[in-house]
DNA sequence: AGATATAATGCAAAAAATTATTATTTAAGA
DNA sequence: TCTTAAATAATAATTTTTTGCATTATATCT
């Protein structure tokens, strides 16, 4: 039996499930399909960052000069997804609301307080605690983040 | 042997202490301790809610109206106690950056997305995972937290 | 206690972030 | 292609956060 090769790695397939997924979260709401949107969720696909609505705002002007998104759209737009729950909102520490594309597999983060480098990292065992925990106190669990804060293995030197 | 009755309650000594350790931490950088500052830590411990700074402006200046607190001291003493680890701030969701003590026990949070109430909670089993955790990956652990998301018991009726 | 130096405050103004408005453009379906 | 309903950019309006500065309050020194 031979393997079967296809067109895209595994990061376009990715992606492509993503945007599917979104059409049709649009077309469920009858919301349109614009290429503003379209934009913004591969710039936050692409970016391994997690970004500010300013930040991405300004990769997006920086990669597709030629579309002048507005503020206001990435605004309303990073609202609709985090609403749909394809992005989730994050704040650590001094810094501001970051955004973060939900749609990659679940993961909790280490921030490095020195260089501010963050780490993702996923374990079992704390999934599962989690679990329970929140069965025994009556909770129905829809999502959950985890950071630790400390001194990374590079800035210790 | 006969037990010692002490006047405080298990809450007034453990805000003794903290009020004692921002007056330390104060002198140590030759800062004053003012009235607002006082009101500021007090108003937070008290209030076993999180805080926006707004909100704790409000409840201020309605528990002491005859400070006139202003909206700036609020910011900035907020920006002093996080500086020195004495508060934290999270940001859950859409709402904005709320502000606690992190001089109570370390404890994690559980959110109602319906409600926005909020739980606490700690367990021993997370607490050490995340240890080894981050001892494997030789990052040194100054602090984290961790939300959990979702629907809670009285909001599911 | 009183005088002195310096930090903190309130207020107001400025800056930054977010949201709403509106005229125009664009997407989706007939 | 035509229609209509939603989305956009641009801009204005709000809201939130930060800053500057004159005045007040605190801590220290005598």
């Amino acid at each position: 039996m031979s393997n079967i090769i296809t067109n895209f790695n595994d990061k376009t397939v990715k992606y492509t499930q993503l945007l599917s997924d979104f059409k049709i979260l649009l077309k469920k709401n009858s919301l349109k399909f614009t290429i503003q949107r379209e934009v913004i969720l591969e710039t936050l696909y692409k970016s391994d960052k997690h970004l500010t609505p300013e930040s991405l705002h300004h990769l997006i002007k920086e990669n597709f000069p030629e579309l002048k998104t507005g503020i206001a759209t990435v605004y309303r737009t990073l609202a609709l997804l985090e609403d749909s729950d394809m992005v989730t909102s994050l704040s650590f520490g001094a810094q501001g609301k970051k955004y973060e594309l939900g749609a990659k597999e679940h993961h909790d983060h280490m921030i490095c307080t020195t260089c501010g480098d963050i780490t993702e990292f996923v374990d079992e065992e704390i999934e599962n605690r989690q679990d329970s925990i929140a069965h025994e106190l009556g909770f129905e669990i829809s999502d959950h983040s985890m950071q630790i804060y400390g001194i990374c293995k590079n800035c210790k030197n």
